[in-house]
DNA sequence: AGAAAACTTCTTCCTAAGAAACATTTCTGT
DNA sequence: ACAGAAATGTTTCTTAGGAAGAAGTTTTCT
């Protein structure tokens, strides 16, 4: 206790003390509960709310080939568990968004592949997500601030996963 | 479609794409998720995690007058439903951490109070907490980098909440 | 070739949290 | 003063997700 890096030491342009970051931190989970609602809304086709798991999976497939990925890597991806994601796949191919294919090479594997109704869903998602994010974040912190907000977060991001 | 605010524009020096946008926001969520759980390791006094929300109320009570707080604005701060809430007091008080005291003056009331037994693991809870805030956050954005976060999340913040 | 290890998906059981309905108490307008 | 509206906390019902384990498949080692 009273170490080096514990709490504020005693130089005048020291570093924040505990209450400060805690505050920092805790600043950056309220301004994420508070927006993420907000950029969600009117995203689904019946103009109602997406939930979140439910959009990250549809931009995912977009954006990779054959707009198709194994349950086992998209459920990593979307931090699910495989139990899980299997539930969330079961709901998304009842609603028509995706299907179930199996691989030919590896018959473990089983592909999770984006219906044409699912793309549709996903390419109306995703404008309208980007629509909801210029007007409620690049227009209150600009464009450098999104910059800077990245690469904030791409720093902690990877320091967390190299880390440990 | 293709309005001013949506896409890309004309100019050499406009502003994000959409997908610059989506990515940035992708990055930030999944900043978060590695790292949040980290910083609840060893935080309960058995060593084990603690639940984000739990870590919420401790901290909030303690630095609340005489620690307590109405259970409902409670609930509002670490957002969740006043139902969510109630139940989430009756296990935390089950484990000692809070105990229910009724207001005299509005009889509708309740309060969430912190006993002595919660001050003691919210104390410990913040230090722990405050120590893994230094290691995976502070070490790797410095300084700067957390004030610059903070800076940010309370603009976005504060925008939603006034916005709508 | 054959056994062992590691992976992937799926099933079952359990906990956490939201939504809606409700009882109680307080506030507001007339 | 009093009827209606609003606020507060709880209960009930439903749903999303995690943990552990089963079953099947591929890879690796001997």
């Amino acid at each position: 206790m009273g170490g080096p890096t514990a709490g504020r030491a005693d130089g005048p342009t020291e570093g924040p003390t505990d209450d400060d970051l805690i505050t920092a931190w805790g600043l950056v989970h309220e301004a994420l509960r508070d927006i993420d609602p907000m950029l969600l809304k009117g995203v689904d086709v019946s103009g109602g709310e997406m939930a979140g798991p439910w959009f990250e999976v549809l931009i995912r497939l977009q954006r990779s080939p054959e707009h198709r990925l194994p349950m086992s890597r998209l459920a990593r991806e979307v931090s699910l568990s495989s139990g899980g994601f299997t539930k969330l796949a079961d709901r998304m191919a009842h609603k028509g968004y995706l299907a179930r294919e199996s691989c030919p090479t590896d018959r473990r594997v089983v592909y999770a592949v984006l219906t044409p109704a699912g793309r549709e869903v996903a390419d109306e998602a995703k404008v309208r997500h980007a629509a909801l994010l210029r007007e409620h974040v690049l227009s209150v912190i600009g464009a450098e601030g999104v910059a800077k907000l990245a690469e904030l977060a791409r720093a902690l991001r990877d320091n967390a996963r190299a880390g440990e």
